[in-house]
DNA sequence: TTGAAAGCGGTACCAG
DNA sequence: CTGGTACCGCTTTCAA
């Protein structure tokens, strides 16, 4: 077939391949394909001009499924989120491909709607694809029995030459890079106190989430601190977002916030949920009430009062996880991002 | 090789494959390929069962790349996104992720930095992948020549049996799922008008952004209904972000904002960098200075006053994006989804 | 430096 | 209903 039948024949018309590219070059498929790999060391140059030309002329592009079987190995890594249109995870996604592009990967990502199931569902099917590395950064859920199946999920993965990484979720057997969740709540605790901070309601998404529950005790070790303590009533427990904050601020409105002066949310989106609720309740956020959260997503600078929160290095997260996966360590490390307490209107001093 | 075995070397092991399947079963390749896919019908009940269990047994996964070079097809569909941590992509991402993995493809997803040139060399690279559609959700820019490449990038993917689908890009010979821009805009300056506004601003981000160009002038075609213009003084051109928001925001407030009574900006992420702006600058959003935005993203409900702002179905945007790529209609078909002018408290009832 | 050919992991046609 | 086998598009020995 002439290039100009090709060129003419503009529908149904097959993509280019190798053979196509050897055959406008005068050359075996072996040596065009060497000159379009790194490998034009063995080819003569006139040989390589002449066939990048002719892809060129072309239009060629390898099909990569087909390099992928060739050659073993894919140059896809596969994200897994609860939700990607959530700023918490829109940030590490960001950070991730990001990451990935910088390392000549393309991104591939799944939704698990949080449902712990359906994150499973997602690993099995992403293992088809052979991908480099599978990053998985949903919430782990403890006391499902679906834990152990996604253990050996991943496990098979890994033994097949794959590298999984999880995005805070430290107690799995694999690498992951952790948020200290402890840490920082118990820290925004003492910094709280410190603003003059006395009686605290906390809005967590219970202790079967473990970043919830981290984040919990430690706010609650730091206030101890001073003596303090949440009295069990005032401990919420709703939906791990937006929605779920909303609730469990409507809750509280409706059985009378009281003495409360500030609420602390284990994350922004339902400490912003809380916001909208008080507002709705006619409470002025921030001099009726004061509001905490954390992550420091990007929303959080915007609502108004601005949200005092503790600053997670969310695209960070995202990227060290491609570096780990990438970095050929077979360790199962567990890196640790650093965090910090970002006191803001929404929490000011008191007296 | 026997099941504790096979547990025990847990590391550098393969995968298994179709032949070990088969093997394990006693079958040929064939009968242990047409048992594994629908194909069932054909092959004994027993066969079926035992295929079956020897995948299950040896946790089986079937190489997607061997399947895509086999068959002459993937199940993936790519997307591309200016950025994804940006919420008005990160809905639309959103849609197309949960179309997709409703059509049993999974989604890819690579980001622009807003680039059109680097827009083009994803298009050209993801080629490579065979995905089943591409769909391209980046704002398009006039003027760069890069235009014409892309054209032909996507008409080389079209022809060979791939679809492209343009979101909010209607000028292309593409299908393309788009906003009315113009008739949202031009609504939401009626029903400003209604609401007593007449000295108004604006934050675009230059004709060369279609989309902010059709709202511009949809704004204007709304003002002019009730004899009203813009001053070319306060129209403010700034990049198409929250911080070019919040940039043109200033410079307003350091020009003095006179008699403005309020300012639209083109979209709602600008609009909150304005909004921000004008706080810095001790003007309240809303009693000192009103101020609407364009595409209800979510934050649009949890800044405060909560934003005046032209609702667009973001989700749906990218669900239907992928549900025409899918269908099979070799048309260029353009549909349009509705928008709807939602007045909040950032734009108060005059008088 | 080059080309022929043997895979890679599947699918699907063609005989039995 | 089943097995043998020729692909799919590319990489990578192995000889020449």
């Amino acid at each position: 077939m002439s290039r100009v039948e090709r060129a003419t024949a503009d529908t149904g018309r097959q993509p280019a391949t190798l053979h196509d590219v050897a055959r406008a070059a005068g050359v075996s498929v072996a040596t065009a394909s060497r000159a379009l790999n790194g490998s034009s060391r063995n080819v003569r140059a006139e040989n390589v001009s002449r066939v990048l030309a002719a892809a060129a002329e072309l239009n060629y592009e390898p099909h990569l499924s087909a390099q992928a079987i060739a050659r073993g190995s894919t140059r896809t890594a596969a994200l897994v989120v609860a939700d990607v249109d959530d700023p918490y995870f829109s940030a590490i996604a960001a950070g991730v491909i990001a990451a990935a592009e910088e390392a000549g990967l393309i991104a591939t990502m799944a939704v698990t709607a949080r449902s712990p199931q359906r994150e499973l569902e997602i690993v099995k099917a992403l293992r088809g694809h052979r991908p480099r590395a599978i990053i998985v950064a949903g919430s782990r859920v403890d006391g499902t029995g679906i834990r152990e199946d996604l253990i050996e999920e991943l496990d098979a993965y890994q033994s097949a030459g794959g590298r999984a990484v999880l995005i805070s979720q430290p107690d799995l057997p694999f690498a992951a890079v952790c948020v200290d969740n402890f840490g920082g709540a118990r820290q925004l605790a003492v910094e709280l106190v410190d603003a003059g901070y006395r009686r605290f309601a906390m809005i967590h998404a219970g202790d079967r989430i473990q970043t919830s529950r981290d984040r919990r005790t430690g706010f609650a070790t730091g206030l101890r601190r001073s003596g303090l303590a949440i009295p069990d009533g005032l401990l919420l427990e709703a939906e791990f977002t937006r929605a779920g904050g909303y609730a469990a601020a409507r809750r509280l409105v409706a059985a009378g916030i009281g003495h409360t002066e500030i609420v602390f949310a284990v994350n922004d989106v339902m400490a912003i949920g809380a916001m909208a609720a008080f507002r709705e309740a006619g409470l002025v956020p921030g001099r009726d009430i004061a509001v905490a959260g954390f992550d420091d997503i990007a929303p959080a600078v915007d609502v108004d009062p601005a949200l005092t929160t503790v600053a997670v290095p969310l695209q960070q997260l995202g990227a060290d996880a491609v570096r780990i996966a990438l970095s050929g360590d077979e360790q199962a490390v567990a890196i640790s991002v650093p965090t910090a307490v970002v006191l803001r209107e929404s929490s000011p001093r008191r007296r």
